[in-house]
DNA sequence: AAGCTGAATGAGACTGGGTATCATCCGGGC
DNA sequence: GCCCGGATGATACCCAGTCTCATTCAGCTT
């Protein structure tokens, strides 16, 4: 648990330092599977004894998200969840059930965009797609 | 401001006692011209001395909600919104200089679903797709 | 290796959105 | 008009996230 991992070069690369407190958080999300709340972050991290303030796990968040390689996804409950991921842009497929989730690209959603930009006037400079459902190991969990 | 509007029918319609405070408070989101949140609603409320309870608003947004005549949307920038529209799945292109929103059916988003559940295994069942930029009018005054 | 300096930290107060509780009220079916 | 359960208002509460500020420490300089 101690080797750098993806997020303490990011860390390093952007110029930020790396600080321990901060390599303790990035450990706590490498170590989650799915999403995972704010909640759950700061409840690993007390019952760790990791003695990393509430604030810390925050700002943590903050540089992590900034950096790309966590980014906030909305649940259809309307929860914020947090997730690792890769830093470019991209879409996420959530498993309602598992909590893991798949990056996808694109995927011909310029083209909806463009269509869109057509038909209203509007231009559009950032859009969202989250997409929710069940991920192939839950489906077959669930046929059996 | 009291003759029936599309609120008051959507309440009625679903089974939902057609009340003052309801009245009210649709009254106040039909004043809203784009996105609005909890807090303008509420401060509106304030201002008008109606002697409309906090949880009331929260309540009403609920109900509104659920009928599908009001949808809570995240800005970019994470607050929460709440916007009047449709009771149809759509999605919406969102002003973010003025705060207005179109509505837009599904155009084409169900084909880069299905070519995404192909590619991912998962089976989607809930989508969000949110686009922010600047609608016609903003973009012609900013070139002004 | 020691010094320096500003970024990072921890503790805890604070804010703001939203919910729970509960006694009272009132819409609308009779 | 009566009645009853759904709706309401006041208020306490909860939770996510932010702010403040004194202290610490990463990492450059010498």
């Amino acid at each position: 648990m101690s080797e750098r991992g993806p997020f303490d070069d990011a860390l390093g690369a952007a110029g930020y330092r790396l600080t321990g407190p901060r390599r303790a958080v990035a450990d706590l999300i490498a170590a989650h599977d799915g999403h995972f709340t704010s909640a759950e972050l700061l409840a690993d991290a007390r019952s760790r004894r990791l003695g990393i303030g509430r604030a810390t796990v925050f700002r943590a968040l903050d540089v992590l998200l900034e950096l790309g390689v966590v980014e906030r996804i909305d649940l259809p409950s309307g929860e914020h969840a947090y997730l690792a991921c890769e830093p470019s842009h991209h879409h996420h497929v959530v498993c309602s059930r598992c909590g893991r989730a798949t990056d996808i690209e694109d995927a011909g959603l310029r083209g909806v965009v463009d269509d869109i930009e057509r038909r209203t006037g509007y231009r559009v400079d950032r859009h969202r797609l989250e997409l929710f459902g069940l991920c192939p190991s839950c489906r077959s969990e669930q046929t059996a």
